[in-house]
Parts: structure tokens; C-alpha cells; sequence
DNA sequence: AATGAATGAGAATTCATTCAT
DNA sequence: AATGAATGAATTCTCATTCAT
């Protein structure tokens, strides 16, 4: 049941590294419109204006189309935090520090509607719940990070229990508020709230 | 596209009627075990040791199987709500009003695998999102009436909106803690902190 | 492959008989409304308000339901035609002959809407084509006897051959006139002359 | 209830267009052997040596191979008789215009099996009664105009009527005369017979 | 006699994946 | 590299018929 889910050729033009975007692409808006179970890799191809043939070529089956997708956006994401989670962060009021990983991963999220098909919204569909193990374990790691840094009495292990139940919350409660490239502020708001909330009374101010 | 998902025939022996729930508990056990959008009919109905034809004696198809067994758990808290939700329990203090309706939503969980399947774990799957609406939805309505109970500062519009949050966030986190019939009672913990502090946090003590 | 088409319980009471009626009567209608290969025993169970082990404790298949069907047409028509071939027939002008053989023939179609489906509009389906053929052959023998009358010097085989061209003549714009209870007169006036004007130029005035 | 009946892919390389026809010729032959209502498309798919899947890349069920299939006759027909009905058929004596329009289509039919079966055959089944509209109607216009040119006193709605007429005769007289490859010339002869006293008695010389 | 629940073979249909061109 | 035709296992679903009550 291991299928392999790397890339099958490696392109060595740029022509084909421009078709293996345009297939994820399309893949992206596919998930998000039927979702992942319901896609086809014959619609992804219709999609991406490819023949069926040239997607295999290049994904060895659907899982890996999955796959490379959420290592796009987990090489997105690890970008735009790059210059976030930064040392001073932790220094900040927790509001700001709250502020500061939301909104950008809210941002993204609305721009990226094919993370939202495939990480908010199927987070506990069997064919994709593994797959997004290791952008929720990036996300949960660094989030943790922050924690050890600006609660020094936190352990590893109890920093990793509090990251994971804030991008949990933060999981369940953005797939409420964004709806495609809609976003409900007053959701994202109390997001917010609970968050910050939960972390005082948890760890102190 | 809206197939329909009533009964296709009314049992009229009592064979039938426990025919009926022999399959919903198979489905269950199936939705369980490899996923809604992996079961397929004819395992629910081997599984129910029925043959397939029986099973579409009185279910169109696999939907209807899973909006039955989302009225059948909506029954079932029903009447376990009837006696927690009384007029009494809005005068408790916030923690013990928090414990009295995730406790046995908790206990529940954990002794009804099936609904873990297709409640908690499957949240987002386009197959099923509809489906749950009910549920989801009247448990919003139960809670958002406590908390207009207990806030009489507090709208209707508002109530449901904080009630629609507070479970998303139960959803999330119960789909954390619990696995089967096993619980991380330290999740469930900092679920009804990270409720009540919220809650304190929006609408005072 | 041959199916015993007989009856399985011969009735021993009234309520059977009546029973067995109203099963062909619902078999009619549905036949006619949807067609003989569509129609499903359950659905004939269904128009009859019969339970579909009953209908199986009369007739051992569906095919057994469309052969009693046409033993009952049969006796209709053989009734019908008792008083109508008469030695006299013979000896009146063709056209009045003519008339008074598909007149009654046309009247009862009519008002046996159950055997358009299955005797006329079925004439060469598979599953049916093999149990009309005591009926056709019956209309067959009859006309040929009167053929034999009437043209002295025409050997029986020929009579027998000129009426089953007749008969499938008479059946194929029969089928074009009439449409449930609907006549459509001018084209049986037609029928009559073409068949008439055929035997004139086949056997003489 | 009105399924679709077009090309489900259309074929972009000379393969798929030899697979269309293969599957044709082997749908023909299927209805030939077993009825129109007692085919499945696996059978035919087996007869045509193909994937189902290959069938049903092309036709989306049974209907829509047989609608091809009528297509097709009625294009080799079209082609048959342009070289037919030619503006000095009408001149010719009646017994002369039949056989030229007869004789063809007795020859087509018993060269194409697989006509007879949805054309001839199951003339009035369900299922097929629609799908056979075209080339009824389309024969049926290619008479009345011929009618209508021997006959300049018959208007263009008498002549439709008459054509009609015969068509139905012709198809219920074929019917009886032709099996397979084998003919009955006696019946055609016959057939003849009838259609030309009926046009006489109907429309003079 | 009657009821309607149960059976299961078999038909229709889809879609991930491979293969010929 | 690219195309799209082909494959067939797996799935959904029907319905003639039998069986338990």
C-alpha cells in the first residue's frame, strides 16, 4: 500500500516544469471544486489542458498529485514565515504575536483556494490525512518554537501539546470563516480571542 | 444533483425494522473503520451479513444510509440533552455548564465510533457536509439558547454566532482527543478552558 | 429453457380467481403503459394491491403472466368470433366480409388496451414473440377457413399464406390507428381497402 | 427521462473511429442474435473483442449505439437510393416504381442483419421506437415526394398518409418475409402485390 | 392463502492507470 | 515528450424469484 508518491520524471526542460505546475494548479482548483475524493485525474488533465498520458508521465498516480501540492505550499509557507518567526517575535505582546502568524497564514489561505480543498477542508479524509501530516507538523513545530521562546517553564513536549490544539482551533475555525476568497473578519476575530485567551490562562500573560 | 435520501421502503414486520438497524450499525462500523468516502455499500451490507439487494431494498444509496444514521444519533442526544438542558443549568457557573454539555457529548463520542466517522472525522467532506447540517445545526441551537439564558445582554444573532464557534472548536478538539473509544483527557481539559476563557473573554463572568 | 407457463395453484376459491384477474388486469395496464420489457413483477404486484408472493403462488414467472394474458384475449376474441364466422360469412361481398372481421377486431383493441402492448406493439420482442403465437396463429386459421369458402379453388396452404399476410398487415396499421383508446378512423378505412383490393387481385372478386 | 444520445468522446485518431464501428458492427450482430431488449452492453463489448470501458468512452448506455446504428443505416440508404429516386422514376409504371424502391431495401436488409433486428424487428419495442423515428419518417418522405410527383392531384398531407401507410406494410410484410440472410420472394411478391392494388384503388392508374 | 422481507446473479457504469502511436 | 485510446477491476444498483412468518 506504499505507493511511491515522488516525482516520476524529473523534468529537464522548462517546458515540463511549467506543465507539472499547470497540473498542480489545476489540481488545486479541482479539489476545491469537487473535492478530493470526487476528483479525477482525467478532470485534473482536462483541467490543465494535458493530455492524460502527460500527467503520468510526470505523477505516478492521484496521492502524489496530493502530495506535491501540499509540498508547494509547505515550501510557500516556510517562505513567508521565514521572516516571521523570527527571534524578536517572541518578544512582542502575545496580541501581536497572535496577529502575526494568522493573518498571513489567513491571507494565503484565501489567495490559495486549493490548500483549503485539501487542508482545511479534508483534514480527516483517509486518502489525504496523511499527506498533510507534515505541513500540520512543520506548522505545529514552528508555532511551538514561539511558545518555548517566550514561556521558558514550558517544556518541549507541552509546547507541542499547546501548538497543536491552537492549529487545530485555528484549522476548524478558518474553514468556518473562509469560504473560497471570502473571509469572515468577525470568525477570524474571535479566533483571536479564543487563541489568545486559551494561551493566558494556560501559560500565563 | 440532490438525490434522494428517504427510506425506500417502510418496513412493515418487525424484521424489517431490525433489518434496518442492523444495517445502520454495519455502516457505522464501516464508516468507522475505512472512512465514509472509502465504504462502498457492499461492504456495509457484508458486514451487516445482508444481501446487497436488501440494503437497497430500503436505502437508495450510500448518502441515505449516512443521513439515517445522522438522524438516529440526533435521536439519541435528543434525549440525552433533554434532562441537562433545563432552565436550571444556565444559574451554574460557566466551568460547570461547560462540563455538563461536553462530558456527555464526549461520553457519547466514545461509545458511538459510527458518528465519530461521519461527524467529527469526515467535518468537511463534501459527501457528507450536508448531511450533518441537522446535527450541527441543533446543537448550535441548544447551546446558542443557554448562553441567551445565561447572557441576557446577548442577541440571538450573536448567541448563534458564538455558539457555531464554540463547536467548531468542540469538533476539532474532540476529533483530537478521541480515537475510537479511547480519550486524551488532557485535551478535553484544555478544550473546556480554551471554551470557557473565551467565553469569559466575549461576554463576561 | 423452457418454462412451465402453467398455473401453479389452481384456485380452489373465488377470492383466487378474482385474484388471478386482477393480477393479468394490472399486468395489462402495465404492459401497455410501460412495455413488456421494462415491466417488473413487483410493479405488477404493486397495480394489482398484491403482495408479490402472491402473485408467485399463482404464476411461476413473469412470462406465465403475458401467455395467461393472451389465453384470455384468446377467449375473448373466440367468443367474439363465434357468431361472427358463420358459414353465411362466406357467401357475403369481401368488403362486408372485410368489415366484419376487423371491425370487432378493431373495437376490441380498443378497449383492451393491455393487448396493444403486448399482442401489437410487441409483435417481435424476444420475451413475448413466442406467446402470441397461438394467438396469431388462431386469427390466422380462422380467416384461412374463410379464405378456403369463399375461393373454392384455393388450396389451404395458399389460404393460410394470403391470411398471415393479412393478419400482419392488419396488425401493423392497426398499430399505426390506434393509440390507447384512440382511433384513428381514416387509416382503418385504408387498411380495408388495401386488403381488400389485394385478395381481388390475388383471388379474384 | 430523455438520456442523452450523442458521442460521449469523439474520436481524434483513425484507432477510435475503427472502434466505433467495430463496436456497431458487434451491436448489430448482438441485436440480431438476442433482440435489442436482451442485449447488454458487456455482450456486446465481448462481440466486439473491447474493454466495456472502451464502449462507454464512446456511448454513454445501449440507446445511443443503437441511434448511432440508425444513423448509419440511414446514411448508406441515403446514398442507396439517391441514384433511385430520380425525377423520371415517377414516370415509370407503377409496378416499375415499386420494384425500384422495394428491391433495394428488401437487399439492404437482408445484407444488414443487424438493421432488421432494430428496424424491422422490434418495431414497436419502447425502447427503441423513438430512435427509429428518423429513418422512418425519412423513408416515409422519400415516398410522399414520389407520390406526390406521379400523382399531381394529391396534396403533400394525403401523400405523408399513404406513405405512411405503405411504409408500415412494407415493414410488417418484410418483417414476416425476410430472416437473416434468407428471403421469402413469395411474400415479397405478395407485398407488391398489395401496395400497388392499394395505390391504384387509392389513386387511379 | 397471504404478506412482504430476503436473496444474489447480473447488468450498468466509472475511473485509475497503461499502452500504442 | 506528448497524445489520447484502451483496459478491466471495482462499484453501484436492479429485479426475478424464494423464503420465513
Amino acid at each position: 500500500m506504499p505507493k511511491s508518491t515522488g516525482l516520476r520524471r524529473r523534468p529537464q526542460q522548462t517546458r515540463g516544469e511549467q506543465r507539472i505546475n499547470t497540473i498542480l494548479d489545476a489540481a488545486a482548483t479541482v479539489f476545491y471544486e469537487v473535492g478530493y475524493a470526487t476528483a479525477t485525474t482525467n478532470l485534473i488533465a482536462k483541467h490543465a489542458n494535458t493530455a492524460i498520458g502527460s500527467l503520468y508521465d510526470f505523477f505516478p498516480n492521484k496521492e502524489a498529485i496530493a502530495q506535491r501540492l501540499f509540498e508547494r505550499y509547505l515550501s510557500d509557507l516556510r517562505q513567508l514565515y521565514a521572516g516571521i518567526l523570527t527571534d524578536e517575535l517572541a518578544q512582542l505582546p502575545l496580541p501581536e504575536i497572535i496577529d502575526r502568524i494568522i493573518d498571513p497564514l489567513v491571507q494565503y489561505l484565501q489567495q490559495h483556494v486549493g490548500i483549503q480543498a485539501i487542508w482545511i477542508k479534508a483534514q480527516y479524509d483517509q486518502g489525504i490525512q496523511m499527506l498533510s501530516c507534515d505541513l500540520d507538523g512543520t506548522l505545529e513545530q514552528w508555532t511551538a518554537a514561539v511558545f518555548i521562546k517566550r514561556y521558558p517553564q514550558c517544556d518541549s513536549a507541552s509546547a507541542l501539546r499547546y501548538s497543536r490544539i491552537c492549529m487545530h482551533t485555528v484549522r476548524a475555525l478558518t474553514a468556518l470563516a473562509i469560504n473560497g476568497p471570502q473571509v469572515d473578519e468577525d470568525i477570524i476575530a474571535d479566533l483571536k480571542r479564543m487563541i489568545q485567551s486559551y494561551l493566558q490562562t494556560t501559560l500565563g500573560a
